[in-house]
DNA sequence: CTACATGCAAAGAGTTTGCATCCGC
DNA sequence: GCGGATGCAAACTCTTTGCATGTAG
């Protein structure tokens, strides 16, 4: 899952853009993150290494990395955009909303149902990550909605 | 479908509101969207019958619709808010994204999909209305991704 | 008449943009 | 050294809030 095995230097360089250690720093704070990381943690991540890193900066080179696809943005239920470091398998995942916990689950899992829908209504779902949000297994037995 | 089934006005005073023609319209608003309705679309529509509504009325409005569980609020991925007369059935949509069109796709069918990813990982998902975005089947025939 | 609702304007959050400066290559 | 990237501040959008006024009941 680490963006290192990704030559991701170089895909940059290949486009003509550039190497900068702000870029470094958020690939690096959006691969912490392991599944999904929020924007929020990102800026949070960056700027311990280096507090003088803007916003602006953030917001640009999240865009960016995105469109080199070497980052995934994905939509949390709730409007919260998450991102995480783009793998080749379209997958999609659960999070927890009291522990925050993610369980990744494969699309074939998921796409058997948009299949369903596909086959029924016509519909072609686009999407190619899906978020939801629930309880996992142990808050639910720690009990409560 | 309609919003005049339900005894609005009643609930309304039960709580102690007043109902106010703002109020009737913006219920009126939502209605009329069929399905989902966005922010945008209710703001026209009331501003048509009545130019001088505010902004922070539709807002305030909306969100006491809410809490009334007279309207539910889902969103469609992409972070708009969508509103809609709520109807006992928890149901999600498919809404396609060249036309606009919304089909509403039952519970049952949803649940079967939440039944096996709860099974499989334990997950209880929140979702009591999910919207998909996607391509309808006359949209895809005229081609295009 | 009273308390809830509204309209207005101002305040906030989150995000984007223009521009001078900086720095990777 | 050049052109893309950054930092800063201002602009912008969307939404919320405070307060005086209006109005449903």
């Amino acid at each position: 899952m680490s963006h290192n095995t990704l030559n991701y230097a170089e895909r940059m360089r290949a486009r003509g853009c550039r190497v900068t250690p702000q870029r470094r720093l958020i690939l690096d704070a959006i691969c912490e993150g392991g599944g999904h990381t929020t924007l929020e943690e990102i800026q949070q991540r960056v700027r311990a290494k280096d507090a003088s890193i803007s916003l602006s900066t953030i917001y640009r080179t999240l865009d960016f990395l995105c469109e080199l696809r070497l980052v995934a943005a994905a939509e949390v239920n709730g409007g919260r955009m998450v991102y995480e470091i783009a793998s080749e398998q379209p997958h999609h995942h659960l999070v927890c909303r009291r522990c925050g916990k993610t369980v990744q689950i494969e699309h074939t899992e998921v796409s058997v149902f948009f299949q369903q829908l596909e086959q029924q209504h016509g519909f072609a779902i686009d999407l190619n990550h899906l978020a939801l949000l629930g309880l996992c297994g142990e808050c639910r037995k720690k009990g409560g909605a």
